[in-house]
DNA sequence: CCCGTCACGGTTGAG
DNA sequence: CACTCAACCGTGACG
């Protein structure tokens, strides 16, 4: 059973045993790096343990996603992506072949040994769910290896993070930014929308999007576990955000980043989104002040409203993983750097 | 003091 | 449908 608020950890950071920091969070770690700030800098000033910190900005390094990994589930135990793709394929010549003469050309394909070859009701189901629809590339198909991305997750994670970065302050800084990982080629931002109906053409973000340049692109998990299985109901429910929050968005004015109004959404899920309360915040606390206990503060109008209502929180149902967080103005970013000098006045400001 | 690493107690979700 | 179990999580402590 999953706690209804978050614990407290050593610098009074609020977390959730078992879950994955808010991506907004994650998010700014990487930001903040990037503008040269330490990781024990980062981890005092967002109340992050710093073993956290320095996880996300490794993996961040690494593989360019600020994502946590995939959580759950189980590998495919017999139908591995190559076996599904030689499925395919059959299926493909001849699409009257029937489940157990797949089963025959496994084994004879030498694809499969008789210990590890898929039952025949195993590859109907194969068939049913994966091959059925064969414009529809398998999820499995390229697994956690940093292979080829998912279209459809790379969309989505645009649709997230594109959206999210301070503009100002990425497009600014990011170009020379050591940290920022070598990313494959220049992948289009819209190369991986699917349609001229995209969020970002029905939001009118696109202009935005590319002035984005490379923090943007960095965020996105462009060679990572991208592909891996994503939930689609979350998707779901970004998209549906995105759309519902789109009228927000342009009332709301440059500093507020689409993913507060993803949590405008997600506050209210049951019921009407709680906006009003949450868009006259984050321009009143850039940061919270020394009272206050959390770092979620900053991104609600109270922990508890935000511990409490938060969609993520709910087991089992359709989660809403996606976190907000008030992305720092460019002013904030500078107030942050002004106090770099000093290793502690950072931590003492924050605080 | 900083930071990489890892045991720990936890959650998740495909099989 | 309940269960299993291997994946991942962030914290906290150690070196």
């Amino acid at each position: 059973m999953e706690p209804a608020f978050g614990e407290v950890n050593q610098l009074g950071g609020v977390f959730v045993n078992g879950r994955p920091l808010p991506n907004a969070i994650r998010l700014r770690i990487v930001e903040l790096a990037q503008l040269g700030i330490r990781p024990c800098d980062i981890s005092r000033q967002l109340r992050v343990s710093h073993g956290c910190v320095s996880k996300i900005l490794a993996r961040y390094n690494e593989t360019g996603s600020i994502l946590p990994g995939a959580i759950g589930g189980s590998k495919p135990r017999v139908t591995t992506p190559t076996v599904v793709k030689h499925i395919r394929a059959y299926k493909q010549r001849d699409p009257g072949i029937f489940a157990w003469e797949i089963r025959d050309r496994l084994l004879a394909d030498g694809v499969c040994d008789k210990y590890n070859v898929p039952s025949v009701s195993s590859i109907s189901r194969i068939l049913r769910n994966k091959i059925g629809n064969l414009s529809q590339q398998s999820q499995y198909e390229s697994g956690k290896t940093p292979a080829h991305p998912s279209p459809q997750s790379a969309l989505q994670y645009n649709a997230i993070y594109s959206y999210s970065s301070p503009i100002s302050t990425a497009g600014a800084k990011m170009p020379t930014s050591p940290g920022l990982p070598a990313l494959p080629g220049h992948v289009g931002i819209h190369r991986t929308w699917p349609s001229s109906h995209s969020v970002s053409d029905i939001l009118g973000i696109r202009a935005i999007i590319e002035q984005q340049g490379k923090l943007l692109e960095g965020a996105i998990p462009i060679s990572d576990s991208s592909s891996y299985p994503t939930k689609v109901e979350e998707w779901n429910s970004i998209n549906r955000s995105h759309f519902q929050s789109s009228n927000q968005a342009a009332m709301n004015g440059l500093d507020k980043s689409p993913l507060e109004q993803e949590v405008k959404y997600t506050q209210g899920p049951n019921g009407l989104p709680t906006v009003s309360s949450f868009v006259s915040v984050p321009s009143m606390t850039p940061y919270p002040p020394p009272t206050q206990v959390s770092p979620y503060m900053t991104y609600s109008a109270a922990a508890s409203s935000y511990m409490a209502t938060h969609g993520w929180q709910h087991a089992g149902g359709s989660t809403l993983p996606t976190h907000s967080c008030d992305l720092p103005t460019p002013l904030q970013f500078k107030s942050i750097q002004a106090t770099r000098e000093g290793s502690h006045s950072i931590a003492a400001s924050a605080l």
